[in-house]
DNA sequence: GCCGAGTTGATACTAGGTCTCAACTGAGAC
DNA sequence: GTCTCAGTTGAGACCTAGTATCAACTCGGC
């Protein structure tokens, strides 16, 4: 089964209905290689306008397909992503986004919980560096 | 000496102008004893004009007198901070924000860093939770 | 007083996104 | 088959959070 027909499948599931313009929406999600801005993406897509294609990305977002990372310059990207918590590892040299499988900061939200008297509900982590090929790249150059 | 003076002072030694305009923006901003939006500090502060409270805004987040923090609906507010590199402890209930001293992720960057082979040169983190006075309140209605 | 760099504020513009609303669509009831 | 009605769409207005432009102003130094 393919991606596209596996989403459709989620969303009918949850009782949305898999349109034209929904699946057009999905095969340029699926189509994109890296991350891709949401404007962009309504530019280039020609079978839904640019508010469907947010609604879409939204809806998408809500079903774990799609997940928003905020590049270095604070610029919101979406990325097709494995749902449930993780982060992201975004380089700053070629703007790859890769997941982090393990979240980095789980061991040490109960030590600030204690120390704060948080109760601590959620948090946003992106981590920005330069990613292996672009360092080798240099390091050849070099 | 006041925070203001010490401000100006602090500008002036940047070689910054400390103009009627950026002393009505600093004012304002100290006033306030919690985060701000830009805009809306543009709308109180009668002494600037719109452009000028958000360059100003910027400058002294240059300095880091101020710092930018996203809340949890992704809206960004300023906070009256200290400088240097620490996080943020937003309540999702009442909006204070509390400045993190440790950086918490620190420990974990250096495993990522191995792990992925990536250079990590910043990240970025925010923890949203409920803060100990609004959960003693909801302790006490129950 | 003059000069020039720094600063200002009005305004236009941008990005990223939401809201509105009339029109369309399609699944189920009859 | 067609009626109905909720879900969906797209155009466009609108919103928030800024940045860019530019003529006018300010102020320190000569």
């Amino acid at each position: 089964m393919s991606d596209l027909e596996q989403i459709s499948l989620e969303l009918e599931a949850r009782g949305y209905r898999v349109t034209p313009s929904r699946r057009a929406v999905i095969a340029a999600i699926l189509a994109r290689k890296n991350h891709f801005a949401a404007d962009e993406l309504a530019k280039r897509c020609r079978g839904a306008g640019r508010a469907t294609v947010f609604r879409t990305i939204r809806l998408l977002s809500d079903l774990g397909v799609v997940c928003r990372v905020l590049m270095d310059d604070g610029s919101p990207r979406y990325l097709v992503s494995r749902s449930g918590h993780h982060h992201h590892l975004v380089c700053t040299e070629c703007g790859t986004v890769q997941d982090l499988d393990q979240c980095a900061v789980s061991g040490a939200l109960r030590e600030i919980a204690d120390a704060s008297g948080y109760e601590i509900e959620g948090h946003w982590l992106e981590l920005y560096g330069r990613c292996a090929a672009c360092r080798a790249r240099t390091a050849v150059l070099a």
